[in-house]
DNA sequence: CTGATCTACAACCATTTGGTTGTAGATTAC
DNA sequence: GTAATCTACAACCAAATGGTTGTAGATCAG
């Protein structure tokens, strides 16, 4: 099955927020339960509007979600985004299977 | 098993190469077979140079390797680097299954 | 030898990124 | 009502990114 629905640019967006530590870790946070903006800020050695950047930066990439609660955003992680992800990549592996098993064919027509 | 040896700068470059899409093209070009920089260049509306960096960052990122030949210098996609990548994100999967898990056995508790 | 090709690298530029501080609007606690 | 908390957002800044052009060194072809 391929990796549809996704434009260069959604992926564009989604690697780019993976490629921050402290993004990673939000998301790792965020995955094992719901946190506020400003719980996930006290553990970062930055500003809480550093970490709201981050956020939005996660969320443009559909890696969390935001929802208002009180006073407060509720953060959450959206697996699916992940496992997209995780199944672009899956398909670049196919592909070099795809190659090996070419090559191996062509070898063994000797 | 846990993806160890990447330290989280090395996992910044992995992800940071593969947030754009004229780069994901250049490894999908280098799976399927050897290309010089230049056969590369080739195929895309920007200069030599800008292409050269392109395959630079991949090569940072462990993507890909070069290897002088004559005068040109060969592309080759690393899967592994690839491979690496996505065992990133089948952690985080995982992690997302315990916790799925884990609020089923408390429900259940019930 | 000469010219064409492939690469490396520097210098430059506009834009984006990742951080800061500061101000202001909602919501909650007392 | 007042104070504290949580968020949003603007303005600013240094550094990185992604592109360009230009120059120069190797290597190959004729």
């Amino acid at each position: 099955m391929v990796v549809d629905q996704l434009s260069d640019s959604e992926v564009d967006l989604l690697f780019h927020a993976l490629a921050d530590s402290t993004r990673r870790s939000i998301v790792v946070r965020a995955i094992g339960e719901e946190h506020s903006v400003s719980a996930l800020a006290a553990h970062y050695a930055m500003s809480f509007a550093a970490v709201q950047k981050h956020v939005a930066v996660l969320e443009r990439a559909a890696l969390v979600t935001k929802e208002k609660r009180g006073r407060e955003q509720i953060v959450r992680a959206n697996p699916e985004a992940i496992r997209r992800a995780r199944q672009l990549l899956d398909e670049y592996e196919k592909i070099w299977r795809q190659r090996v098993d070419r090559i191996a064919d062509i070898l063994a027509e000797d």
